[in-house]
DNA sequence: ATGCATGCAAATTGTTTGCACTTCA
DNA sequence: TGAAGTGCAAACAATTTGCATGCAT
């Protein structure tokens, strides 16, 4: 497990340290197959460095955000997750009923971004989206509830 | 100022109370031009009932964003901002730079909503995004800025 | 009348910040 | 060497929650 070179390039061309905290926070991040939570990323560096404080990881994710190095998304949890940007460009689909998730191809955003574009002159970034809304499972299963009205909510 | 009347019908219907704090709350939405923080909708129900604490309007909106009356939007300020979803649904861009925001048609991601539902059957939302990124001006202003490497990270 | 809704105050929680100390360049 | 970076603990701020009381239905 090794930090990502060209985003360790990127730091040093633009003269920030690389520290050992910087260099194992990155190398995390770019292991990690998913988008990561502070926290998550706080827990993953510990099992290396103990001492490690949480705020030394937001204050990374927030240089590596702000050099867009990293995307940032809400996925409704509560926190947000983060991902490196170097790596293929997707989104998620987030079904507001089961709390599922699956990732769609930046193709489908593309037209998008084009019209943006052309129409506002607005180059929008698209890093990283989480659309929500309902899958097709719990879209049938609701289509069956609402006949009856049972679901919904709970305490009515 | 009164409150969306197919708002009131659609709570009476589901068996939640019309008390004149949902009412107010309610009345102060519809009446506002923009999507509003709960702060906001605080701070105006309070001109009218000064005894209304900031916890009931939170838990009004969380019932209305429950219901699907109201979309709720991170527009990149540490709060979000909630608007009645009966008007006419738009979107905004907000730039990273400026911080400005301006809205645009719905339209423009109806193909997007076709092809999440054609291929992967998701029922999308898109009550309301944020889509960030640069506007004209400041894509401009950077595209001369970058040449001399100025701006950006101010302490560096 | 009865249980949903509200006010109040305290708790929660993710994130940020001030400051003294450390360390990379 | 000296400014940038870190650890620590305290501060923050938006939002939530427990509980006693109040009021729509």
């Amino acid at each position: 497990m090794t930090a990502h070179p060209t985003i360790v390039e990127s730091l040093r061309q633009e003269g920030y340290r690389l520290t050992p905290q910087r260099m194992m926070i990155l190398a995390i991040i770019d292991d990690s197959m998913s988008h990561m939570s502070a926290e998550e990323i706080h827990q993953k560096v510990r099992e290396h460095y103990p001492f490690v404080n949480i705020s030394t990881i937001y204050r990374t994710l927030n240089l590596l955000k702000k050099l867009r190095l990293i995307s940032e998304t809400d996925m409704g949890e509560g926190y947000v997750r983060y991902e490196l940007l170097e790596r293929k460009r997707h989104h998620h689909l987030v079904c507001r009923q089961c709390g599922g998730s699956f990732a769609f191809e930046h193709e489908l955003l593309k037209p998008l971004q084009l019209r943006l574009l052309k129409k506002y002159g607005f180059t929008a970034d698209l890093d990283h989206f989480a659309i929500f809304g309902l899958c097709q499972r719990c879209r049938s299963a609701q289509g069956n509830a609402d006949a009856k009205k049972e679901e919904q909510h709970g305490g009515h």
